[in-house]
DNA sequence: TAATAATCTACTAAATCTATAGGGTAATGG
DNA sequence: CCATTACCCTATAGATTTAGTAGATTATTA
């Protein structure tokens, strides 16, 4: 199941991509436009912005805006950030690995082929789309 | 990320499916081989055999077995019973369908673009695997 | 400089989920 | 009848998620 974080990051960061202009757009606007609650976004917005997608304003006309292009901004970055690892247990993990302590030899493991293929597929399907892509 | 009853319970289903005859196993075995928390394991069986992927025999010489042959047994009906809905947002859920309340127009929702993609490609493995295919 | 508007930080809390443990019941085979 | 094994119910510690509360900090405007 996706975090209700990472559905909001996503949504609030599509709506400052499908900004025409390129100046800061306050918290508030996007929580109500968004319908998330504000101190929850605020603190998905921040971790946004320590991860380098967005920059910030403080003081009147403060706010939150993308650092770069929408079309340069892949989901699987966006996701890693969001959500974490992209593969569903450890041992499949690119960026995450982790050996199972239970499993004797990967190699035989039926969950870890399973799940090695799905890994692919969602990668697949995040390098494929850029936060341009999703917004409508 | 994969729950532990999931990764279990495809396990336990896997090492079933690797046995040359089809004479019941028992719990303790399956958990001690597959290094799993015996308790655990039991209400893992249990409920694969109430969804109908296992028969099961009491008293000596009791255990699990297989009710269908491993290339019959597709993935995607295994996920979904261990792990939920395949879907990661339910408004893309075939069989979990439900709207989002916050969300004004799936349409037009960049979450929901996304999250369909992803339902499909991770649809796409499921169906292409059965219990056959992933045991070595 | 004072007021205002906004982000930033930290602490807390409720609710839910996860992974297990314990103990007793029922069926089966010899 | 006795040993064995699945079945069933309950409880629980710990983690995670999803916020809510209170206030500090910084930048702008007048």
């Amino acid at each position: 199941m996706l975090s209700k974080k990472t559905k909001y990051g996503l949504k609030a960061l599509a709506y400052l991509a499908a900004q025409p202009e390129k100046k800061p757009i306050q918290i508030s606007e996007i929580a109500e436009k968004e319908n998330i609650s504000q101190k929850f976004l605020e603190s998905i917005l921040l971790s946004l912005r320590k991860t380098g997608f967005l920059g910030s304003k403080k003081g009147k006309g403060g706010g939150y805006y993308l650092l770069r292009k929408p079309e340069e901004i892949s989901m699987t970055d966006v996701m890693r950030v969001l959500e974490g690892p992209i593969a569903m247990v450890p041992c499949v993990s690119l960026n995450f690995y982790e050996m199972c302590n239970d499993c004797p030899d990967e190699h035989t493991c039926s969950v870890h082929k399973l799940m090695l293929q799905v890994r692919d597929s969602a990668l697949d399907v995040y390098r494929n789309n850029t936060l341009k892509d999703i917004i409508s």
